[in-house]
DNA sequence: TCGCATTTGTGCGTATGTATC
DNA sequence: AGATACATACGCACAAATGCG
């Protein structure tokens, strides 16, 4: 053991452990994505029982700060996208201008009717038909985000394919006319995530999303997009400036 | 029973008794802070097991719709706090603005030596001292967040009193020169809550917190406070515009 | 302070229909 | 076709918390 605890200090050990382990992640050691020491190498280092190294993982894994695998290690998580939620949010440039690759997954779109609250937010008639697109974003291959998102039909018919090749959807409004859109404002809940969103998000169970709903506007002002994007909380930290 | 189920409809009782009961929320029957009939009396209604009942009333608590209290009744939750985040946002003047009365408590003030990370968000040097504040936020009697504020003590020593008798951290800054302040970035996370979040916040264990960290300037653009929230998830809606 | 009725929380067992292998 | 697993629904009993007289 190359660091004996101090066993009187009226703190857990496990707590000195976590608190230790915290403190060479916020320094790069060992930086994002790579692999921790395994236990038994922490519980001889430490000179303590395994159980005790397991609690302190425990305490670091809870707040999504390493995520530990059987059979194959713990490991640390990325740093927290900085998401800046603002009038011009764009998916794709958010984690591009963090030099991480943005890419876009089409899950289904289905057309439907507009329920009473999505129709006032689009300035449409209720029941008026509405392109419903579910969708997942990932950065650098980890899932950041899903949506669902709701498009006016006669305007937008076949914008699923758009974006389906695009894999961005400020390209695909691009074929559609949709030369610039921004946001009138965002709501922002947080709450667990339900079956469907820890699967898509690939979340442990338990873990949270941040849901945020908004509705864009083109270029006109008119309302071309209301939106519902579930987060996972873990792995964004959305920034709202002025 | 006064509306039989269709039981063949290829939707579960139970979740047919949930949108029943989800409608008559939002419509207002029963009000937020009003308590639904007894298990055995939807039971009877919908001729349906109480088992059945259970499972509707659990689907509207996990999505913080209702909330059950063993020996007392299911509750309406009210609906969340429409909190809007900004560079001027001031708690006593978003929920007096909704017309609910706020409520600050100073659970506890201590001084304490900064750290780094606090300390550059301040523009201090490391190791200066702070005053650390915990706070704890009402509207009309539910807590809605929590808070630690770390202030840099030279300038704001005693401010802790002034902020107990004031309730209100925008009056007690006026006792001591902050004619203005306004708020730089907010980062937004979320996590489930802990155990002390959970107590001081009076929430169910599991429930979720909406985490902001936040810098204050004064009117001259020097810091003046470095603040983590905690909101209960439940029962706000942050709201960004722009 | 005590006891009791009310109400939600929990556990057990049973039966049924529906996917899935 | 058979076996298995799973979600749904029902019935009964009791525990635990609350509110009230």
């Amino acid at each position: 053991m190359d660091t004996p605890l101090p066993r009187d200090a009226g703190v857990a050990a496990w707590k000195q452990i976590a608190d230790a382990l915290e403190a060479g992640i916020a320094a790069g050691r060992p930086g994002p994505g790579e692999r921790l020491p395994t236990e038994a190498q922490f519980a001889a280092r430490f000179g303590v029982n395994r159980h005790t190294v397991r609690r302190a993982l425990a305490a670091l894994a809870e707040r999504g700060l390493i995520r530990s695998a059987q059979g194959s290690g713990s490991f640390v998580e990325a740093a927290p996208l900085r998401y800046p939620i603002g009038a011009r949010t764009r998916f794709s440039e958010i984690v591009s201008g963090a030099g991480r690759e943005a890419y876009g997954d089409l899950i289904a779109a289905t057309e439907v009717p507009a329920g009473a609250a999505l129709a006032a937010a689009l300035g449409i008639a209720a029941g008026a038909p509405v392109l419903e697109m579910l969708t997942r974003h990932r950065a650098d291959g980890t899932p950041i985000s899903m949506g669902r998102a709701c498009l006016p039909l006669p305007r937008f018919a076949g914008i699923d394919r758009a974006y389906a090749e695009a894999g961005s959807l400020t390209r695909a409004y691009a074929a559609f006319g949709v030369t610039d859109y921004r946001r009138l404002e965002t709501r922002i809940t947080a709450r667990p995530a339900d079956a469907a969103e820890a699967a898509l998000l690939e979340l442990a169970p338990g873990r949270v999303v941040l849901v945020t709903e908004s509705v864009n506007l083109d270029q006109h002002g008119v309302p071309i997009q209301a939106t519902r994007s579930q987060f996972a909380a873990d792995r964004v930290e959305l920034v709202v400036t002025g």
